[in-house]
DNA sequence: CATGAATGAGACTTCATTCAT
DNA sequence: TATGAATGAAGTCTCATTCAT
C-alpha cells in the first residue's frame, strides 16, 4: 500500500547535475511531508499517528516538520487541501464546459474521481474524517468547508442540469447526489479499512464491476419514465 | 447522546422480587459497562474513549472494569460482539418466509435496518470499526465473519430472489447488494461524524427522505424493462 | 534552605501505629508537593523548574503531581495562597484589635512579617513573581488581586491609623507603605539571589539590623514635628 | 518597551563618511544585539528569550548571533558587563567633589540615579539577575564585585559625610545606605514586573511622588534631633 | 562573514493499567 | 469484590545550537 518508504530523494532523474542541496530539498520538502502524512493518517488514523513518524516517513527529523507546519491538525487540513480540494475545482469546470448528455457528464464525474481519489491513498482521507472529527471540532467546519459543501454542490449542479434538461426525473438534489456518491465512498472506506487487512472469506469487491453496476442502477433511475410507484 | 448517568439496568432478566441490591447490580454491570462503552467509542472513538469515562458513565470505579474486562480492547471487542451478534440472523427469516413482491422485500429489509439498528448507536460500531480495526487487527476477521459476510449474503438473496421470479433485472449480485446498503450505511457513519458536528452550512440530509429517494432509483433501476444503453 | 529533602514520610512522630497507608499520604500529599514545589520555584525559578523534579522532591511520580494539581500554573498559585494569603488575613485582624501606638503596630506587623515570611523561603516567592510574571499573565492578575492589594491595603489602613489618630504626619498613604515595605521585601529579594550564592566580598546585612535600622529610619520619618523643608 | 525593530545604530563613533555600508553595519553589530539582548531580556527574562529572537530584533540571522557570542549565556553576561560597567564609577565623582548638604546629595545621587538607570530600561537587568542569577553561578560574582559592593560604598560614603560633618545622626551605614536604595530599586523591579502587566485594580505609583515621599521620610529620619525613642 | 534549514534533547501533560486497602 | 491513588511510558511541541551553502 504506497510506495515503500519515499526512496531518499533525488537519486533517480540524474540530468544535468542534480545536487540534492539544501534548496532543492527545501522545495520538495513540503510534498514529501504530505504524502508520508497521507500514507500514516489513513493507516493508522489522525490521533494514532505520531508526529515523529510522519517526519520520519519524509526522511527528516521531529523538528524539520514543524518548521514546514505549525501542528499536526495544521498539517492534517494541508493534506485535505493538497488532494481534496483541487480536484473538486477541476470538477466544476468539468460541470460548466460538458457538452454530451447529462449521464455521460455523470459517469465522467464518477470515473475521474475514482482514478483521481477513489483508487488512491486519497481516499483514506474520508476514513479519517469520518472517525474522528468529532474529537477535533474545527476540523469538521473545515472539512464541511472544503470538500462536503463544493463536493455536494458539484453533484447537484450536475444532477440539475440533466433534470433541466429534461434527461432526468425531477428528484430531490441532495438525495440524489449521495445516492450517487455513497457507494463509491463507502467503497473506499470498505478498502482502507477491513479491507486492508488480512481477512478470509470476504472477497474483495472489484471496484470497476461496482462502478459500473451503481451507475448502471442509478442511471436507469434517473431516466425519464412513465411513472410506476414501486416504492413503500 | 443518552441521559448523563442514568444506570440503565432493569432490562434484564426480571428475577423475583427486582431487588436492586449489590446483587442485583454485580449482575447487571456487564451490561452496563457495555452500554456505556459502546456509546462512548462511538461518541469519540476506540483510542480516545478513556477507560475511567467508561467506568463512571456505568457509575463504577476505574477498578471495577478492569475486574470485567483485562483490557481496553478486550472491552471493545466484546461491545461488538454483544451488539451485533444479535442483529443477523432476523433478516434471514424476513427473506425467507416473504410472500409479496421483492421491491416490498427489500423496501421492508431497509426500513427495518434503519429502525433497528441505522438510527441507532448500534450503527456508530460501524464508523469505530472503519476507523480503528487497522489498528487491531485480529477484530478484522471477527467482524467480516459476523458482520460484513452475513449482510451481504442477506441482501444477495433478497436480489437473486428478485431476479428469479423475473421481477429484476439480472444484475451481478454482490454489486448491486453494496450499491443498496452503502448510501444507508454511510448517512448512518455521517450522522454520527461530521453530522454530530455544529458545523455550518452542511444542512442535515433528511434520513428518511434519503431513505425514499434511494429507494426509488435503485427500485426502478431494478426493474425488468427496455434496456436503453445509458451507462458507460 | 529549608528542610534537605523532606525525609520519605512518617518515620519520624511514631505514636500508636501509624502506618503511612494510602488513606494517611493522600492527605499529606498536597503539603508535601507544596513545600517541594516552593522551594524548587525560589530556588530555579518557575519556568526552569520541572514537573517532574517537584514530584521527585515530594517522593511521587510525575503522574501524581497532576492527580493534585492540573497544570503547573495552578501548583504555582497553591503555592502562593498556602505562604502568603493566609498572613495577609492575620494581618488584618492585628491591624483592627490592636491598642497601642501605631508606631508599635508598624513595628509588629513588620516584626511578623519578617519571622514568617521574609526569613522563611516563602518571601522567595516574590522574586518567582518580579521575576516571570510578564510570561503568565494570568499570573499577574492573581498576584495583583491575592498579594499585593491586600497587602497595600494592610499598610495603608496602618498608616492611616497613625495619621488619624494624630501620631504620624499626613503623609501619601501608598508611597508611604511603599517605603516601609520596599527595604524588606528587596532584603528578602537578595537573601534569595546573589546572597544565596556562595560570593566573597558581599558582607551579608543582618537582617535584625537592618529591620531595626529601617524601622528607626522611617518611623521618626513619620513622626509630628514642626516642618523643616528638608526635601528637594 | 521601544520601537519594534528600529535597528538603532549611529550612537557609536561617527567616524569620517558616516558610511551605513557593510563595513559599518558590521562594526555596530555587537552593540545592536546588545541592545537587543538587553530589551528582550528584561522584558522576558533569559531563559524565556529565545535567541532567535534577539537576531530578529538586531535586524541579523540566527547564525550571526552565535558568530558573536558563542552562546545565550555569554550573550547574557555580556549584556551585564556592558550595561553596569559605564555606571559605577561616575557617582564617586559627585561625593568627593559635592560642596553642598548632605541632604542635598543624597538627593542628587537619588535623582540621577533614578534617571539614568531606575527609569531606563538598564533596571531591568536588577530583575534578570535576582531572577536568574543562581542558575548562573558565575555571574554571581562578578555582579557583586562590580555592582553591589561599589554601590553600597558609594551611598555608605555619602552618609558617613553626613555623620562626620554632623549633619545626621550616628546610624549603621550598610543599613542606613540599603534603606535608602532599596525602594528605589523595587520600584525599579516592580515597573519591570507586575507593571508592565495590564492588571486592574494595582494602580501604578507614581515614581516622582514616590522619591518624594521616600526622601522626605529617610531625610528626616536622619536628621539630629533630641530623639525620643519610637523604635522597637 | 552571513544565512536559515535542520536537529534532537527535553518540557508539560495524559491515561491505561496496577495494586494496597 | 470494589476502590481510587499511584505509576510511567508516550505524545505534542519548543528551541538552543550546528553547519552546508
Amino acid at each position: 500500500m504506497s510506495p515503500p518508504r519515499a526512496t531518499e530523494r533525488a537519486s533517480s532523474t540524474p540530468r544535468t547535475e542534480e545536487l540534492p542541496s539544501r534548496q532543492r530539498r527545501k522545495e520538495a520538502r513540503p510534498q514529501e511531508l504530505l504524502d508520508a502524512a497521507l500514507t500514516l493518517f489513513v493507516e493508522k488514523g489522525f490521533a494514532a499517528t505520531r508526529a515523529e513518524e510522519v517526519a520520519q516517513r519524509a526522511g527528516v527529523s521531529k523538528g524539520t516538520l514543524y518548521l514546514y507546519y505549525p501542528s499536526k491538525e495544521e498539517l492534517f487540513k494541508a493534506v485535505v487541501r493538497h488532494n481534496l480540494a483541487a480536484l473538486i475545482a477541476e470538477g466544476k469546470e468539468a460541470v460548466a464546459q460538458f457538452e454530451a448528455s447529462t449521464a455521460d457528464l455523470l459517469v465522467y464525474l464518477m470515473m475521474t474521481w475514482w482514478q483521481r481519489v477513489g483508487s488512491t491513498p486519497a481516499s483514506g482521507i474520508h476514513k479519517v474524517v469520518i472517525a474522528e472529527v468529532r474529537n477535533f471540532p474545527d476540523l469538521a467546519q473545515f472539512y464541511a468547508d472544503e470538500v462536503i459543501v463544493p463536493a455536494d454542490q458539484l453533484f447537484c449542479s450536475a444532477i440539475e442540469r440533466g433534470i433541466t434538461r429534461g434527461e432526468f426525473r425531477a428528484v430531490p438534489l441532495h438525495e440524489a447526489a449521495h445516492a450517487l456518491m455513497a457507494p463509491m465512498i463507502f467503497l473506499a472506506l470498505h478498502r482502507h479499512s477491513v479491507g486492508a487487512c488480512p481477512v478470509q472469506g470476504c472477497g474483495t469487491l472489484d471496484p470497476e464491476a461496482m462502478l459500473r453496476t451503481h451507475l448502471d442502477l442509478v442511471l436507469r433511475g434517473l431516466e425519464v419514465r412513465e411513472p410506476n410507484g414501486a416504492q413503500a
